[in-house]
DNA sequence: TCCATATTTCCACGATAATGGAAATATGGA
DNA sequence: TCCATATTTCCATTATCGTGGAAATATGGA
């Protein structure tokens, strides 16, 4: 059952608080963001933050490490380009109508 | 707020039986399924199912048309595809590593 | 009009999720 | 070793969601 995971995934970004968080780890990109910024940022207490964060990690969305007294945490491309390509499967089977506008927009807005 | 749509989207999706619903309907494709079609496939009571499609609808990605006794759902390609537009805005910003392996996806094995 | 079919609405119950206070853990520096 | 900082875990409370029985509504046909 590999829906299971976009499953979780899903529900991960399914809230306001985690998405936000989700997208400013990935504007942060590559360096990412110590816990406590990401806090500060969206105005949340630390430990409900760290139930979000807790959360999407374990959607496998994003990835904390330790570094010094911060744990840094980055987002990861790799399972937002997979849960895309998962909901496109979905609903692509054959059918242009789904696939065109994203592939205009990809090429024209973004890669 | 447009990522007030796209989040009612992700937690329509975000339940096992509303994304079987959905995969469904876009498996129907442009005819579509009767509501009482979609409860026997995926054994839900009827009931229950019409809560989970009025979910759905409210998110946008299913549509319901009456014909004669029956409602026929279909789902809504615009929302879909918008939807993972969506992600991939938050996520691509630059980013050729997101980008990249869903557009290479696409080309070789849907559009 | 009366009945069968298709679906929805109403409602209540149990389950799951969100939130944040308080205490615990981990790290680095004095 | 002691302290400040950064974050998490524990726990309890409230809120939201999923579910399905029972009754209501809509449609078409006899």
């Amino acid at each position: 059952m590999e829906s299971k995971l976009a499953l979780s995934q899903l529900s991960a970004l399914a809230q306001e608080n985690r998405l936000a968080v989700f997208r400013l780890l990935v504007k942060a990109g590559r360096d990412g963001l110590p816990a406590g910024e990401i806090a500060t940022a969206l105005d949340v207490p630390p430990n409900t933050l760290s139930a979000q964060l807790n959360i999407l990690s374990n959607a496998g969305l994003v990835e904390g490490n330790r570094q010094g007294r911060s744990i840094i945490y980055t987002a990861n491309y790799d399972a937002i380009s997979g849960l895309i390509l998962f909901l496109m499967e979905d609903c692509c089977q054959g059918r242009a109508e789904v696939c065109s506008p994203i592939m205009a927009a990809a090429q024209s807005s973004c890669c």
